[in-house]
DNA sequence: CAAGATTGACCCATCAATCTTC
DNA sequence: GAAGATTGATGGGTCAATCTTG
C-alpha cells in the first residue's frame, strides 16, 4: 500500500521544490549579470581558491563539487577557454591532471564574491531568523548524509 | 563592507546546496528508472491531473510549474511525441493553446506515482522527524514568498 | 503595440565509449 | 583489468527573435 503524503507534507514538499528551484535561478541570474559566472563556475573557483597552490586533482575537484568527472571535464574546458584556470600534468601520476586557478581566475572570484554573498544573504539567509536558518541547515545535513550513504551502495554520479 | 557568512552559516548554506542537488538527482534517477519520466514531466502530469478536464492553458501551466513559456513549449513537444498529452486550440481565445492529458498520460502518472512518493519519503520526508520536516517546510515557504515578491519587481522567467 | 505561444541557435549535462597509465 | 580523465553524441534549458491574435 502506498503511504501518500498528507496535506501538510505535500505543501512542505512543494515548498522545498519551489524554494530550491527559485533560489538557484535567482542566484544564477545575479551571479551571471554581475560577473558572467554560473553557479558551477563559482563553486569550482571557490574550491580551488581554498587550496594551497590553488590547484586540485580533477577527480578530487569532481568529488567535492558533487560533479561527475565528465561534467567537470567539460566545465574545465570552458573555464580554461576563459582563462580562469589551466590544466597541468600531475607530476606524481602520469594519468592525472591538476586544475590550477590563474591570477585572472582569482581576480574574477574576488570581484564576484561580495555581490554573490550579499545575494545569498538577501534571498536566503536574511529571509529567515537565525534559529530557522540553523534548523534548516541541520535538516539539510541529515538529508545529505542519508543520500551520500545511499551513493556508496548504488554507485552513482560516476561519469 | 561585505558581511561574509560565518562558519555556521557557511556550512548551513553548503548543506542546502548539496541537499537540493543530491535530492533532485536521486529522485530523477528513481523516477526515470521506474517510468522513464523526468521530474519536470512528472510535475506537468500532476498539475494536469488535478484539473477538471485534465486540461490547462499553456501560460497557466508554465506559471504553476515555475517554468518559462519557452521551456514549457519544448517540454510539451516531447510529452506530445510520447503520447502523454496533446495540444488543443483554445475555443475562447484564438491565440491560446491548451495542454490536455491523454489516457496514456494518466496511466503513466498512475503507474509512476506510488514509487515516486515512496522515493520522496525514503530520501527526504522520513529522513527527518515530523517536527524537523514541518519546520523546513515553513522555512522554504518563507523563501518562496520572498522570491516571488522579488519576481514581481524584477520581471523574470518570462521566456 | 501587448499577450499567448512557438522556434531555432546556442549552452550545459549525461551517458556510453575511448585512451592512457597504474 | 581498474583508475584517471577525456570525448562525442544526444537530450534538455535559455535567450532572443518571430508569428498570430487581442
Amino acid at each position: 500500500m502506498t503511504r501518500w503524503l498528507d496535506e501538510q507534507q505535500q505543501s512542505a514538499w512543494r515548498a522545498w521544490l519551489e524554494a530550491s528551484l527559485l533560489l538557484h535561478d535567482q542566484l544564477s541570474r545575479d551571479l551571471n549579470a554581475d560577473q558572467g559566472l554560473s553557479m558551477a563556475d563559482y563553486e569550482i573557483l571557490v574550491r580551488l581558491s581554498e587550496t594551497p597552490g590553488r590547484s586540485m586533482r580533477m577527480s578530487e575537484l569532481a568529488a567535492v563539487t558533487l560533479s561527475s568527472r565528465s561534467r567537470l571535464s567539460h566545465q574545465v574546458d570552458r573555464l580554461e577557454k576563459e582563462g580562469l584556470l589551466v590544466r597541468e600534468a600531475c607530476p606524481t601520476d602520469k594519468r592525472g591532471a591538476n586544475a590550477v586557478m590563474t591570477q585572472q581566475g582569482w581576480n574574477r572570484l574576488v570581484a564576484a564574491a561580495p555581490s554573490h554573498v550579499s545575494s545569498v544573504r538577501r534571498h536566503f539567509v536574511d529571509v529567515l531568523s537565525p534559529d530557522e536558518f540553523a534548523a534548516l541547515g541541520r535538516a539539510c545535513t541529515k538529508v545529505v548524509e542519508h543520500l551520500q550513504r545511499a551513493d556508496d551502495h548504488v554507485e552513482t554520479r560516476a561519469g
